[in-house]
RNA sequence: GGGGUGGUAGUUCAGUUUGGUUAGAACGCCGGCCUGUCACGCCGGAGGUCGCGGGUUCGAGCCCCGUCCACCCCGCCA
């Protein structure tokens, strides 16, 4: 037996008793006399004591230990003596007194240290990522995700879900994000794809009457990576039969008010607060606003009409926008910081970016194409007091929604203005198409198998030609979730009846031949009894991410790539033999 | 594809503005001392292809050109 208990589980109700541990030494604290090691192991750190009035040999031996060594000791756990106790450990009040040690292995010195807050390079955390995940916070981590998961499967469980699996070889998609691609040895020339998500699969477990399924499952695209985007992610996908957006929505909001209380012991109100997409876009200029603090956009036509500025009177005149935040506590900054943030908003891809200061009166290099009246009406309307700055954009909507809301976000971040509780946001009624102006057509905005709203379903099927403008405003069944302003997750009530199907992909441009060609396998699908269905998936890897606290899903994430999608461990992707391209039937360019 | 930041000891960084003797610090590492430490302490020591390649120069960590890697962002991600 190596040990009968955990390094972070011995506590006063052992006090006497007799304990094996094992575990990699964190650190140690030589006194010549006596030895101190910090002995770390998943469940925690427990301190042990080497002492010449226990036993010589064990306390020579000790002398020997460095730095991640592994070792077995036997000994007796007494409370440590008054004034010594550590209360920032979890078992600090106890230690235990070696009798016997063991060095299992020893270790070379490490490329980096292992304390919580050490600083290392990214470079080193992937290279030698056994050791990061070492680290307490980084084990802590893969905890919470297991937890996470366990929690969900459970729960979901509980509700009477299916957990299927769908196939990682597939069928390359047509829409939506680039596909890794996997050539087949057998169909020379052809090729599988990795699952952008089992989008079709699941549908399909519907219409084979499972009602409820549910998969823990990676997905993957080949586009570039952020602090919050790898290739290779998880879903927690889900898909229901018989139900509407708003059984989907309920679902989600108890996994997610489960996990929290359950995993994090954080309490979560439900239901969730709901936006409306053009009300999300108007407000705070982007589709995953974050709720924690305020800054809402608002709209200035009608104050600044009345004003003499022309930049902003010809804007309106051509239907665009002029809409305004306020910057707070701003007023103070110089001009040269206020062009900085002017360049900023250009960056962005704002023409340029209108100021007024609220500094004992106003100041702006505009101020007087406006009365006074009409500044403190805007003021008052962007709630901007003394020690602010008004921020105006004046453009086509979606730059000054785009501009703004990027804005919006950098002045919370610089004025540590954000809530510290987690918010959790539904934004609903997406519009059904969105217009692709590079390819000259409309694309879906979610997916193509996405339902319009009971009203665009009766005016797509009152079987007339639609003008561009009405199929602009359709709107779907579709919903995201979205917590701190990141999109944790979206689905959709799906469409069930192939004619309405049909419709949908000759809106999209998609021919019958190409239609039947890509996913001709769910049209027929729908011809056989298909039920009324809808689903949504969880960005697992971003959910966890915001559990614990932190910036990039690298941290939470066993294995992560590097932003050039390569894996500093194994070295993935490399070259292959020319043996393997010859049965792959592939040549290389 | 584009914009930005960084790369100097095992690690994290300073040194680059203004080119000039032997490239520093902290932590870590190695040796010694130490019986109540917990980031133990004290004494001593070792440790460098300044990412890589080229150029300018009497002389390059520092200037110029190219290139690689990591990170952040835009595009992209239905």
């Amino acid at each position: 037996m190596y040990r009968n208990k955990g390094c972070g589980e011995i506590n006063e109700g052992d006090i006497g008793k007799e304990v094996a541990l094992c575990g990699w030494v964190y650190r140690y604290r030589d006194h010549g006399g006596l030895i101190f090691t910090d002995l770390r192991d998943r469940t925690g750190i427990a301190q042990i004591v080497y002492s010449l009035e226990i036993s010589e040999k064990v306390h020579a031996l000790a002398h020997s230990l460095r730095a991640e060594f592994v070792i077995a000791i036997k000994g007796n756990v007494c409370r440590r003596p008054e004034g010594t106790e550590n209360l920032d450990v979890k078992t600090g009040i106890v230690e235990v007194y070696a009798s016997e040690l063991k060095i299992l292995n020893t270790s070379e010195p490490l490329p980096f240290m292992l304390e919580n807050d050490a600083i290392v390079s990214d470079t080193l955390r992937f290279k030698y990522r056994y050791l990061d995940l070492r680290r307490p916070f980084m084990m802590n981590n893969l905890l919470l995700r297991h937890q996470t998961t366990k929690t969900i499967r459970d729960y979901l469980d509980a509700l009477g879900f299916l957990e299927i699996e769908t196939p990682m070889l597939t069928k390359s998609t047509p829409e939506g994000a680039r596909d890794y691609l996997v050539p087949s040895r057998l169909n020379p020339g052809s090729f599988y794809a990795l699952p952008q998500s089992p989008q079709l699969f699941k549908q399909i477990l519907m219409c084979a009457g499972v009602d409820k399924y549910f998969q823990i499952v990676k997905c993957f695209r080949d586009e570039d990576l952020r602090a919050d985007r790898q290739p290779e992610f998880t879903q927690v996908d889900m898909e229901m039969s018989f139900v509407g957006v708003d059984d989907v929505i309920t679902v989600v909001e108890g996994i997610l008010k489960t996990v929290y209380e359950g995993v994090l012991n954080v309490k979560v109100e439900t239901p969730f607060e709901r936006l409306t997409y053009k009300d999300a876009m108007e407000r705070f200029g982007t589709d995953k606003p974050d709720m924690r603090f305020g800054l809402e956009l608002k709209d200035m036509a009608d104050i600044v009409a009345q004003s003499s500025f022309k930049v902003f009177l010809d804007v309106l005149k051509n239907g665009g926008r002029v809409k305004a935040i306020c910057g707070k506590d701003m007023a103070a900054l110089s001009r040269k910081d206020m062009d900085n943030l002017t360049e900023h908003a250009q960056s962005l891809g704002a023409k340029g970016l209108a100021w007024i200061k609220v500094k004992d009166g106003f100041e702006s290099p505009i101020k007087k194409f406006f009365t006074d009246e009409l500044l403190r009406q805007m003021a008052e309307r962007l709630g901007a007091v003394q020690g602010d700055t008004m921020l105006f954009v004046a453009d086509k909507e979606a730059v000054v929604h785009d501009v703004l809301g990027r804005l919006r976000l950098d002045i919370a971040k610089t004025n540590g203005i954000i809530g510290a509780d987690d918010r959790f946001l539904w934004v609903v009624d997406f519009p059904l198409f969105e217009w692709n102006a590079a390819d000259d057509r409309f694309e879906a905005m979610h997916h193509p198998f996405t339902s319009p709203t009971d009203e665009g379903i009766d005016l797509i099927q009152a079987n007339k030609a639609l003008a561009d403008k009405d199929i602009a405003t359709l709107t779907s069944k579709a919903y995201d979730i979205v917590l701190n302003g990141y999109e944790i997750g979206g689905g959709s009530i799906r469409i069930h009846q192939t004619t309405l199907q049909k419709k949908m992909l000759e809106l999209l441009g998609i021919s019958e031949t190409d239609a039947e060609e890509k996913f001709g396998f769910l049209l027929d699908a729908l011809k056989y009894g298909a039920p009324p269905h809808g689903g949504v998936a969880l960005g697992l890897d971003r959910l966890v991410m915001l559990m614990a606290g932190s910036e990039t899903i690298r941290d939470v994430i066993a294995f992560p790539k590097t932003q050039k999608a390569s894996c500093l461990l194994s070295n993935a992707p490399s070259q292959v033999q020319d043996s393997q391209l010859k049965e792959l039937h592939i040549k290389l360019r």
